[in-house]
DNA sequence: AATACGGGGCA
DNA sequence: TGCCCAGTATT
């Protein structure tokens, strides 16, 4: 019979960590601060994305008080393409608290961390662990994945609740002497050898502490149902010109989907066949003359998808928007832009005038 | 408990 | 295509 030994998981485990983990930027750093901030990125976000981020965020943003006093703009067109933008704002509020009210040292107490700003339980789990080595659970997809299958573990971690028996169960196991290696060491593990399909069991330090590789069930677990499909928006996007050689664009709301990022007018198609020309004279202001048809972009989302179809064009008239403003190629590059835009500019520039 | 919130990589 | 990724905030 298998038994699970909590002692000589946690020595093969830190063992094979310690010998084969990669060498990755915030590896080479105790600072509270830039494991922060790599563990906000990497939410959701996977290493390689997020490597060339990081080092260029901490390059611009080298302490806390760099950040607390950037401006949001500045600080958007840093995250532009890395996704899920309220991070980048939670980020910021959550320094700013730690400079004004614990006088630049991030808290070193589950409570403390936990009430600041896009800090969950993961997150101050993470950096209690790796930049204070105290023995704080840092529950992951990852490890759940990992320790559904080492200890057989079969709850659905799509439902929240499942969250807190893995909670439990790495606060049962943790290494008190290196949490940081063990933390760490569980979720290399997912990310390198027990991946959610094909998990390379054969290469696995802990093989023999696997419930579930003992019996056969690695390829059934974690347990996950799925989520739904998501839905698609259409929008005609604009290109708009004047005649100084300025693009007409609009910052989004500042809350919601996008929010504070820059971007082409766009209207969204209530019916297929509408023109919505017209609506581009009530809702910006302006007269459009439509030049050329750039084609249909495609973006998905997680949650939806957008379908545009993107034109070119001149107008003669000013917007008198609150939102809005006639931008010069140049200035252009200074505006944070989600994805969906930056590509429709690419194509436009590419495209050549 | 469910949903909103980006984007890219991979089978 | 659909799933997954070093999740959190909001409702």
């Amino acid at each position: 019979m298998n038994e699970f030994n909590k002692i000589t998981f946690r020595k093969s485990l830190i063992d094979w960590y310690l010998e084969e983990k990669r060498n990755l930027p915030w590896r080479e750093t105790n600072d509270p601060y830039k494991i922060w901030v790599s563990e906000i990125m990497l939410q959701q976000t996977r290493v390689d994305t997020v490597i060339p981020y990081y080092n260029r965020f901490i390059d611009i943003f080298p302490t806390m008080e760099d950040l607390a006093n950037a401006n949001e703009e500045k600080l958007l067109k840093q995250w532009e393409g890395l996704g899920y933008y309220s991070r980048a704002r939670n980020l910021q509020a959550g320094v700013r608290e730690v400079v004004e009210t614990y006088n630049s040292i991030v808290p070193t107490t589950r409570n403390e961390i936990s009430s600041l700003k896009g800090v969950g339980p993961y997150t101050a789990g993470a950096i209690l662990s790796i930049a204070y080595g105290k023995p704080e659970h840092a529950v992951d997809g990852n490890v759940m994945r990992v320790l559904s299958r080492v200890l057989l573990i079969k709850e659905d971690i799509a439902k929240p609740k499942t969250r807190k028996i893995f909670e439990v169960a790495v606060t049962e196991i943790i290494d008190s002497q290196d949490p940081s290696s063990f933390n760490q060491g569980l979720m290399e593990l997912g990310a390198v050898i027990c991946t959610p399909t094909s998990p390379k069991c054969l290469l696995c330090p802990v093989r023999d502490n696997c419930t579930a590789y003992y019996v056969g069930e690695q390829n059934n677990l974690p347990v996950k149902t799925k989520n739904k499909k998501t839905k698609a928006l259409h929008y005609d996007i604009y290109v708009v010109q004047n005649d100084k050689k300025q693009f007409l664009m609009e910052k989004r709301a500042e809350t919601g989907l996008l929010a504070n990022m820059y971007q082409f007018p766009m209207i969204e198609l209530a019916t297929k066949e509408a023109d919505t020309i017209p609506l581009l004279d009530i809702r910006y202001g302006i007269h459009f003359t439509k030049e050329i048809d750039l084609g249909p972009f495609k973006h998905v989302f997680s949650h939806l998808t957008w379908e545009m179809n993107c034109f070119v064009g001149h107008s003669t008239e000013d917007s008198l928007l609150e939102t809005c403003k006639w931008l010069t190629i140049e200035e252009i590059k200074e505006v944070p832009m989600p994805v969906p835009m930056l590509k429709i500019w690419q194509a436009y520039i590419e495209r050549g005038n």
